[in-house]
DNA sequence: GCGACAG
DNA sequence: ATCTTGTCGC
């Protein structure tokens, strides 16, 4: 049954089609008209059933882009703010880069991230001239209650293979891993390996990261350390950051 | 009921 | 996430 998501020109709008069918088989009856405009418990609903179309096993090309993906918010949080910065593979340097911005409709809610930002982040993405060939997201891959981090929602809507890097915890339980760069330790939940804490440069707190979509437990972890030079976070982040600050 | 809680 | 300068430490 794959692809899910046939991306053809207009770069995204089989991923948005395939929202809203989602959407209509998901809830009873509603009268919005904007496909990401959703309850909590509609979000809810539709990561439950997402996640069974999740592949967390490595399904990767040639890596020849990686992108960072990064989302801020204006003017007392009404304007999402979303920047894509393309690093060729594996120089690491820019190639391409966009930015959108739109009116924030989704509250920020532990565990509904995704909702907030994908939809900006969408918008930015239809703007490069094609997709990225791997994506690292700021935030939670499968390390998440119901397993659908933002890193996770966004892969499946774009078939493509993401990673979630995440600054701070969202789930599962770990030791403290060593304090030298590229020490690591599993991330628990439930009996279940969700993806590892790593230490990304020596002496700083540690990263989380977890498979996405398309993308194994080691194999996230390897690319994020391919990522990495000298700082804390990968290149791809950074520069989605930069992109997105000024 | 209480605490935790990506960005 | 965002509000914000200097400052402590490797």
């Amino acid at each position: 049954m794959r692809p899910l998501f046939p991306v053809g020109p207009g770069i995204l709008r089989g991923a948005v089609v395939f929202f809203k069918q989602r959407r209509m088989e998901t809830t009873v009856q509603l009268h919005h008209s904007h496909p990401w405009d959703l309850s909590p418990k509609e979000a809810i609903a539709l990561q439950r059933q997402l996640r069974a179309h999740l592949r967390i096993e490595d399904d990767l090309g040639e890596v020849r882009t990686v992108a960072g993906v990064d989302v801020g918010f204006e003017q007392n949080n009404t304007i999402t703010r979303a920047a894509v910065a393309v690093l060729d593979y594996p120089s690491l340097q820019l190639r391409e880069s966009a930015i959108a911005r739109q009116p924030t409709r989704f509250p920020y809610i532990p565990g509904l991230l995704s909702f907030r930002e994908i939809p900006a982040v969408l918008e930015a993405l239809e703007q490069l001239s094609e997709l990225p060939d791997l994506l690292l997201c700021d935030g939670q891959g499968i390390a998440h209650p119901r397993r659908l981090g933002i890193a996770s929602h966004l892969g499946l809507l774009i078939d493509r293979p993401t990673i979630g890097v995440g600054k701070s915890r969202l789930i599962g339980t770990h030791d403290e891993p060593g304090r030298e760069k590229g020490q690591w330790v599993p991330l628990s939940d439930k009996g279940e390996v969700i993806g590892c804490v790593l230490r990304t440069r020596t002496g700083v707190k540690p990263l989380y990261i977890s498979p996405g979509h398309r993308m194994g437990l080691d194999s996230a972890r390897e690319w994020v350390v391919r990522c990495l030079t000298r700082y804390r976070l990968p290149e791809t982040t950074r520069w989605a950051h930069r992109l997105a600050s000024g």
